[in-house]
DNA sequence: CTTCCTGTCAAGCGCTTGCTTTAATCAGTC
DNA sequence: GACTGATTAAAGCAAGCGCTTGACAGGAAG
């Protein structure tokens, strides 16, 4: 048994992951050296390359601690509404695979990582880009077979556009730039826990519910390979 | 006359300016050095500070030169919406807000610039948050007046959120953060000139078309302040 | 020609970066 | 009570950062 590892040892890692995940939120993956991590964790610099090797491998841990459940869920309450008989309800498809993401955070810890995730995922930063594409590639896939058993008329360009969309209001409440608040108010804020779902979550709905565009699917574009 | 000034001298500004917005587009921000700036435009380190003062002025007026003359555009159009008699369509509202972003670009740098725009929005650097913040201000505050004319069903709060989700789509089709296209395959581009109004555009307006969640408006949460 | 001004250049200053090194500490084991 | 292996601490390295410096080229103005 190793007691030293499992109490001190791994305080001083959780410690890390901690205040890098908020740094990470608040500045930018970019814009936090291992120094400022280190000192507002009461670690030393050095305690970061033992625990995780780099600063990157450090921001795929912060991500992988809190996406790879989250993700699970998702793909879980995703495949529960396709195994039902016929093709599925797009509301309960775009629940499935908003509502894990967008709803109340049950800590701090949780609020500063989807303002993190949502911040990161247009950051061109190709250690950032690669982690991300790895880390929410099975959701995507499962989410984008889903949407396309809920909606069998819309040609394959048109999904694409239109999960676009979803995912980029997602991205926006997640991320939180504040600008929209500079013009509405302090008292309107997306970080509103009950907000998301109750508002953006029809609208979303309805506009994957919007009459296709493209009139006719004959064969060619239709479905997914 | 200062022949000199503005032909060798506008010149390097130039170059300065077309190439930091494609390293900037490309690598974020913070991931370009002034020295590669410099270097891929054929001029010296000192070039930029002697144009600019600083990396911070570069970005600023790297974005004023897009972005004024666009924004001046969108407003233009949305003000064409409001001028009638009645509430505006809220399509037309849309497509003024829209359109002048996401339409073809007209040239390379239209394009990278358009890239940098959507990637910028979501940046937590203080620096890149300001500039922004700035040069949105006027189109955001018209846009929101305008579709809280066309939509006075709509509570402030569900005006709020449906309203997040436009800005969320139309930054994450400029975002192009490559990862929708991973699952679609190659062939799919958020870059297209055409589909972002074809497809995107109705999505909008369906969603911002969506029954309100919120049941009445009896006076205190609705209408602009 | 001289003087001036704008723009360019090589060099480098002071500081910060991610990461490494070397030595010390600590708990548990024999 | 020395040994062992996991962890922490202090110091520093090589490279990179934004920005400044002082010299200088060359056309414009006197």
């Amino acid at each position: 048994m190793r007691h030293a590892r499992e109490t001190s040892g791994t305080d001083t890692r959780e410690r890390l992951l901690d205040v890098a995940e908020r740094l990470f939120a608040e500045r930018g993956y970019s814009n936090v050296p291992t120094r400022t991590i280190a000192e507002a964790a009461s670690a030393n610099t050095a305690a970061v390359h033992y625990h995780f090797g780099s600063k990157e491998k450090l921001l795929e841990v912060v991500f992988r601690r809190r996406l790879d459940p989250l993700n699970e869920e998702r793909v879980a309450l995703i495949q529960q509404t396709v195994t039902g008989e016929g093709a599925p309800n797009i509301g309960d498809v775009l629940r499935a695979f908003v509502e894990p993401t967008l709803r109340k955070p049950k800590t701090e810890g949780e609020r500063l990582f989807r303002l993190l995730a949502g911040r990161a995922s247009t950051d061109p930063n190709p250690e950032v880009r690669t982690i991300l594409f790895e880390a929410y590639d099975a959701v995507a896939r499962a989410f984008v077979g889903a949407v396309a058993e809920a909606c069998p008329h819309l040609s394959k360009q048109e999904l694409f556009w239109r999960i676009a969309c979803v995912y980029g209001a997602m991205l926006y409440i997640r991320a939180d730039n504040g600008r929209l608040q500079a013009v509405f108010g302090k008292e309107f804020s997306l970080t509103d826990p009950e907000g998301a779902i109750r508002y953006a979550l029809p609208f979303m709905t309805a506009g994957m519910q919007a009459s296709p565009v493209d009139i006719d699917t004959s064969s060619d574009t239709n479905g997914k390979d």
